[in-house]
RNA sequence: GCCCCCAUGGUGUAACGGUUAGCACGGGAGCCUUUCACGCUCCAGGCGGGAGUUCGAUUCUCCCUGGGGGUACCA
């Protein structure tokens, strides 16, 4: 088996051709097969090289690998004019100068429903003679079988007066040199599938397997694009997915596997089947790639996490804040507002302050927990759990009376990590000074 | 316009002629509780419509409707 895949190299790797290329993954990696992945440069205006760099670098992310090198398909100019050529002189190809109008005025004529026909001429741009009568069927391992009518094709295009050749007939070529054996690839390509093949049958070889996946959209059943949010990896990872999250849940958009939601990569590899995709469109739905997120969020190993998060940051020394955050955040662009205080201070939050701070008996509770943080030997959550209770016991009130406004004048805001741990990281110091500080406002 | 694909709750899916239509996210209620989360318990919510085939259709066929894709000397 090999397998390739070729996503568009337009600089963002899109969710939609990101899930392509996993399942293109899945399928070789877990059958022991070969993957190739093919590059369409043949546009200058979106396949710049720097273009085509950042895709690499978004598959590298996803820990999505590939054999070989690339294959370029504008590298492929020699062997594409071989082919044309041969095609030519076995007039199964043929020159012609008609225009997008031409066949136009040809279907008026003839019938909208009647594929377009060429005559040979000396010069012009490079056609594939397509019979009348018969038909070419698509034998795709998700949709089945789909029969295009021949006399409903139009005689495709494959290369520019110029000389240049058209992606359909390009990567038929390709793919027919590279021993492709299956293509996994979006439903937007099924309609160009019987072109296609019509190439093999013209070169007289047999056409790889086809699985055409179906489209991604956004939560509003569009297009999935830039105004849904994130709409390429590189904005997931952005955002703070980790890319064992964002793999499980691209697997998950368009395949399952009975009641199990969490698949490690390696029983992804294991149980994927491409027959057993969906045939119907999926929606992205980021609520439920961050509740997964969260899951894989929390069982990363302390060290693992604290490195990803400091990485993520740039900031350095976050492994104690980070020990008592991760059950409370879903990514890791959710750790800096909730524990960013713990190294650049409390926040500014007037609003909280006053709510809090401003309540009856507050500046009270707060200034006997200051004493009480004071005596407590040695400076750890149990201790200091004994010592805020016992605040909380003397006064007669509840805990949060107590809790609330150690959090406010530690934090700045009403929400933070648990308080006994939030005092003991920032250490005894550190919590008296900020204590104090509130006080004097 | 023409060609093609698709259709289970708000979302992702399971079921592959016979089940009280399952699971998960999200939503609601509650428990836990120092905030926010996590975790746990419970609840609401679905086979687009119409014909057929069949003893029996979510499952098979056809039509309609609704989505989507293609229709480039783009990829």
């Amino acid at each position: 088996m090999r397998v390739r895949f070729a996503p568009s190299p337009t600089g963002a790797l899109h969710i939609g051709g990101a899930r392509t290329a996993l399942y293109n993954w899945l399928l070789a990696r877990g059958g022991g097969g070969e993957l190739l992945l093919r590059v369409e440069d043949t546009d200058r205006e979106r396949s710049t090289p720097a273009n085509v760099e950042q895709i690499f670098d978004a598959l590298r992310w996803l820990g999505l690998d590939w054999d070989g090198d690339p294959v370029f398909q504008s590298k492929r100019a020699e062997r594409h004019e071989e082919v044309l050529t041969r095609l030519l002189e076995e007039g199964k190809a043929y020159r012609s100068n008609a225009t997008a109008e031409d066949v136009k005025a040809y279907k008026a004529q003839h019938g909208d429903e009647r594929g377009f026909r060429g005559e040979p001429e000396a010069d012009g741009a490079i056609r594939l003679r397509v019979p009348d009568e018969g038909e070419t069927v698509v034998e795709d391992l998700i949709r089945g079988t789909t029969t295009f009518r021949h006399s409903h094709l139009d005689e495709p295009v494959i290369a520019r007066a110029d000389g240049s050749v058209l992606y359909n007939f390009a990567v038929a070529v390709d793919d027919l040199d590279g021993g492709v054996t299956h293509v996994v690839r979006g439903e937007d390509h099924l309609s160009n599938t019987p072109k296609q093949l019509l190439v093999f049958e013209a070169l007289g070889e047999r056409p790889p397997v086809y699985a055409h996946l179906p489209l991604l959209h956004g939560p509003d059943g569009k297009k999935l694009s830039k105004r849904h949010g994130a709409a390429s990896v590189q904005e997931l990872r952005d955002a703070g997915y980790l890319p064992e999250a964002v793999r499980n849940y691209l697997a998950l958009l368009g395949w399952g596997h009975g009641d199990d939601t969490k698949l490690s990569t390696e029983e992804l590899q294991r149980l994927f089947r491409v027959e057993d995709v969906a045939r119907n469109p999926a929606r992205f739905d980021e609520q439920k790639l961050r509740w997964l997120n969260g899951l894989y969020l929390r069982e990363l190993p302390l060290e693992e996490l604290t490195r990803r998060l400091e990485e993520f940051t740039g900031r350095e020394g976050l492994g104690p804040a980070v020990a008592i955050s991760r059950e409370k955040i879903q990514t890791l662009a959710d750790f800096w507002p909730l524990a960013g205080f713990v190294f650049d201070g409390p926040a500014d939050d007037p609003e909280a302050r006053e709510r809090v701070l401003g309540r009856e008996g507050a500046r009270e509770a707060l200034a006997a927990a200051r004493a009480a943080l004071a005596e407590v030997e040695p400076f750890d959550p149990e201790t200091v759990e004994t010592a805020l209770r016992g605040v909380v016991e003397a006064r007669g009130v509840k805990p949060k009376d107590v809790f609330q406004p150690v959090r406010v004048a530690l934090a700045g805001t009403t929400v933070s990590p648990g308080i006994f741990e939030t005092v003991a990281v920032l250490g005894r110091d550190e919590a008296l000074r900020r204590i104090d500080a509130a006080l004097d406002r």
